[in-house]
DNA sequence: TATCAGTTTAGAATGATTCTAAACTATTGA
DNA sequence: TCAATAGTTTAGAATCATTCTAAACTGATA
């Protein structure tokens, strides 16, 4: 907990009771995958009341400070995601549902890039099917 | 063009004014990448009066011919791309710019999907930055 | 020609997200 | 300690892509 109050002061953000309570729910050690929505509900469950618009803002300040990574798979709902590791996802369409892929996956014949861009990363996402 | 009529029809699509229009324009040969409202400025500007809720219906009719493909990489948009074969993308993010990658990718150590799931499509997204 | 399934349409509804402006809180410096 | 100020939170409105609805239209078929 101290822990995460000084994680989010190297950040240069102030630890708000808001934003504690959003990155102590977060960053419990287990990996991630919530909607803005979704956490909103959570935290409602859990008695915790921080306004849907925080949530988004605070969501959003999390990325930039690269302590979230957004994933945007299916164009309804960006997902955000607590491991910021660089890793691809399985995604089973029907259930909406993302789970991380923990192995290595190497390609080869990656393409060049067009003229005067350059490969910022590669994103994996596996898609299953029952 | 009547060889478009009669791919409208061998997918049980019935030719209409409204979804000749859309195909005559996406399957001229070049293979594009285009929302619904980019779809519908374009026929406008044709002079082509086609209602936003018929090229939204019509898109998705067409993926479901597979006659299009849907991608929906940035989460507030969805992008039709009428190159159905199995390919890749790169992605700029700041220009919301989607590039078909024409050649192949290899990829080794691809992860063994969870139990009762089966692995539909492995979908590459290269994202560029300058 | 009447019927009917399929199609188109305008406009309303939805739902995720962003914006706005006012209230609140924390930090700083006198 | 206090005021000033910068940063934060909030409810609710606004936005924007997309979907829905229900009425009008079209065209093939009997």
């Amino acid at each position: 907990m101290e822990n995460i109050k000084e994680i989010l002061i190297s950040k240069s953000l102030r630890p708000t009771k808001q934003r504690m309570l959003i990155a102590n729910y977060l960053f419990d050690g287990r990996d991630k995958h919530i909607t803005a929505e979704g956490l909103h509900k959570k935290l409602k469950k859990l008695s915790l009341r921080v306004s849907l618009a925080t949530i988004y803002n605070t969501l959003h300040d999390f990325c930039e400070k690269e302590l979230l990574n957004k994933v945007s798979i299916n164009s309804d709902k960006i997902y955000f995601d607590t491991n910021t590791s660089h890793h691809h996802h399985f995604y089973v369409a029907k259930e909406q549902q993302l789970i991380d892929v923990s192995n290595e996956i190497k390609f080869k014949g990656l393409p060049k890039p067009p003229k005067g861009k350059k490969i910022d990363k590669v994103e994996i996402i596996i898609h299953l099917k029952k």
